[in-house]
RNA sequence: GCGGACGUGGCUCAGUGGUAGAGCAUCACCUUGCCAAGGUGAGGGUCGCGGGUUCGAAUCCCGUCGUCCGCUCCA
C-alpha cells in the first residue's frame, strides 16, 4: 500500500483517531474503535451531513429506527435472497468465484481448468441472532444491513405525523452490519459500519429529475467540505452492475491510495421498496394527492453514504506535509466544520501566572467551540501537535495578556498571528470559523 | 472462508536457541519563552495468544487470533 495510506493509519493510532477494537485481546477482525479525537471527527462528518440534509431543508425529516429487525422486513426487501451469494472455490488455482456469475458453470475463469470447483456454499451477508434470552427459543432477528428499510417501513407513520407530502425525504444516520466476506482497507470496508442515508419520495413522473438533482447535490457536498475536485468523481453504473432494486445508480467516488472507491451511491429505486413492503405487509403504502385526485406509489431516490469511509476520505484528502522554518510538519487541513477541535488554548508557558487566565479563556470558549487545552512543553511543539489533528485555530495566552487582556490567534494554514482582545475573542473566532 | 506474506514496549525497528535493545513518543523537574525534538531522571515490553521440541525459545514445530495482498463485496 502507499505511503500516504500508511501515514494516515499511523496517525490515526498515534493521535487517538482510530484504534483496533479489542486491542488488548489481540484485536477483533474488521472492528475499530474511535478514540477521543476520532469520535469528534466522525461526529462532525455526521453532523455536517445532517445539517445539509435535514437542518437546512424543509422537505426532509429525520428518523432513528431499530437495528434489530424481524425476518419479514428482509424477506420483503429482497435481502434474504439477494444478499446471499453462492460461492465456489477452484481446487486447482484456489480462486473463489460467484457461481451465479459463471458463464460456464464447470469452467474456472481464472486458470481455465474444468471440474475443479468445490460445492457451492451460500454466503449470507446478514448477521443473524435471536431475540430472547434462550437461544433456541427466541425469535430470529437480523442486524440491519442498511438503514434504508427503516424509512420504508415508517413511510406511513412519517407521512401521517410530519404533514409532509411528496416530494419529501426521510433521513437517518446509524450503524449497519454486513458479514462481508473480506473486510478491507482499514475502516473502508468493515462488518460494522455507519451509514448516512436518505430516502426521497417523489411522484413517479419526477423521479428522473430528482435523481439528477441529488447526484449533483451530493457530489457538491464533498467538494464544499474540502475534497479536491481531482480526487472526486460521479460515476454512473453500467446497466449490468445495478442492484436488484435499482433502475439507475451513480456513485460518488473518492480516489483512495489504492484506487477509486465508493463514498456514496445515489440510486433511483423506483417504487420497488414501497411496493414490496405493501405486498408483504398488507398495508397500503401510497400517497393520495388531493389536488390532482391522483393516487400513486411514490418513487424513491436514495442517496446512501458511508460515514466511516467518508471520514477516512476526509483524513486522506486533508493529510499534508510541509515545511515551517526548515522543519517538516504534518498537518491535517480539515475543513473547520470537520476538525475535531476548532480551537486549542495554549498558555505560552506553564508558569502558574498564566494558568488562571488561560483557563478563564478556555471556559469562555467552551460553550461555543470544541476546545483542546495543552500547557506542556514548548509552544512550537504544541502547535505541531494541533496541526497533526487538524485544529484550525490556536489561542495563545502570553505574559502580555496579563496586562493588555488580549491573546494571540494562530492560524493552522496561513500561520498568521493576530492579537485579539479577550472580550472580542468569541466573535473573532466565530468569524474565522464560518 | 481459501492462497501467500507478516505479528518484538504507544510508534518505527534491531535482536534467529542461552532468560530483551535503540530512536521517537509519554511523564516529572530544570532551561527556553510564539512555531517541536536542550539537560537530568522516570515509567513502560517476557517478544499476539496457547501448546510442543529442548537443559534452555522472541529465535525451531503445531494450533489459534490478528494485520497486509489476491479472490469477493460495495456505504
Amino acid at each position: 500500500m502507499t505511503d500516504l495510506f500508511d501515514q494516515v493509519v499511523n496517525l490515526c493510532k498515534r493521535r487517538g483517531f482510530v484504534f483496533p477494537s479489542a486491542d488488548i485481546y489481540g484485536g477483533f477482525r474488521s472492528t475499530y474503535d474511535y478514540g477521543p479525537v476520532g469520535v469528534l471527527l466522525l461526529r462532525n462528518v455526521k453532523d455536517a451531513w445532517w445539517r445539509s440534509m435535514v437542518q437546512l431543508r424543509d422537505d426532509v425529516v429525520g428518523l432513528d429506527a431499530a437495528i434489530l429487525s424481524p425476518p419479514a422486513i428482509w424477506e420483503a426487501s429482497g435481502h434474504l435472497t439477494n444478499f446471499s451469494d453462492p460461492l465456489v472455490d477452484c481446487r486447482s488455482c484456489k480462486e473463489r468465484v460467484r457461481q451465479d456469475q459463471l458463464e460456464d458453470p464447470d469452467l474456472c475463469p481464472s486458470c481455465g481448468k474444468r471440474g475443479t470447483f468445490t460445492e457451492a456454499r451460500q454466503f449470507n451477508l446478514m448477521f443473524k441472532t435471536n431475540a430472547g434470552p434462550v437461544e433456541s427459543e427466541g425469535a430470529t432477528a437480523y442486524l440491519r444491513p442498511e438503514t434504508a428499510q427503516g424509512m420504508f417501513t415508517n413511510f406511513k407513520n412519517v407521512l401521517e405525523t410530519s404533514r409532509k407530502r411528496p416530494p419529501f425525504g426521510i433521513a437517518q444516520v446509524g450503524k449497519s452490519f454486513r458479514n462481508e466476506i473480506t473486510p478491507q482497507n482499514f475502516i473502508f470496508r468493515t462488518r460494522e459500519f455507519e451509514q448516512m442515508e436518505m430516502e426521497f419520495f417523489v411522484p413517479p413522473a419526477e423521479a428522473q429529475q430528482w435523481y439528477e438533482y441529488w447526484c449533483q447535490e451530493r457530489f457538491r457536498w464533498y467538494l464544499d467540505l474540502g475534497i479536491p475536485e481531482e480526487q472526486l468523481r460521479l460515476r454512473p453504473h453500467d446497466p449490468d452492475e445495478l442492484s436488484h432494486y435499482s433502475s439507475g445508480t451513480s456513485d460518488v467516488e473518492f480516489l483512495y491510495p489504492w484506487g477509486w472507491g465508493e463514498l456514496e451511491g445515489i440510486a433511483n429505486r423506483g417504487d420497488y421498496d414501497l411496493t414490496q413492503h405493501a405486498a408483504h405487509s398488507g398495508e397500503k403504502l401510497e400517497y393520495f394527492d388531493q389536488a390532482s385526485g391522483e393516487r400513486y406509489v411514490p418513487h424513491v431516490i436514495e442517496p446512501a453514504a458511508g460515514a466511516t469511509r467518508t471520514m477516512m476520505a476526509f483524513l486522506l484528502a486533508a493529510y499534508d506535509e510541509d515545511e515551517v522554518n526548515g522543519e517538516a510538519r504534518t498537518v491535517l487541513r480539515l475543513h473547520h466544520r470537520l476538525a475535531p477541535y476548532q480551537v486549542a488554548v495554549l498558555p505560552l508557558s506553564k508558569k502558574e501566572t498564566l494558568t488562571p487566565l488561560a483557563r478563564e479563556v478556555l471556559g469562555a470558549l467552551q460553550p461555543h467551540f470544541m476546545c483542546d487545552y495543552d500547557e506542556t512543553q514548548a509552544i512550537g511543539r504544541r502547535y505541531r501537535r494541533q496541526d497533526e489533528i487538524g485544529t484550525p485555530l490556536c489561542v495563545t495566552v502570553d505574559f502580555d495578556s496579563l496586562d493588555d487582556k488580549a491573546v494571540t490567534i494562530r492560524d493552522r494554514d496561513t500561520l498568521e498571528q493576530v492579537r485579539v482582545p479577550i472580550d472580542a475573542l468569541v466573535a473573532e473566532l466565530r468569524d474565522r470559523l464560518t
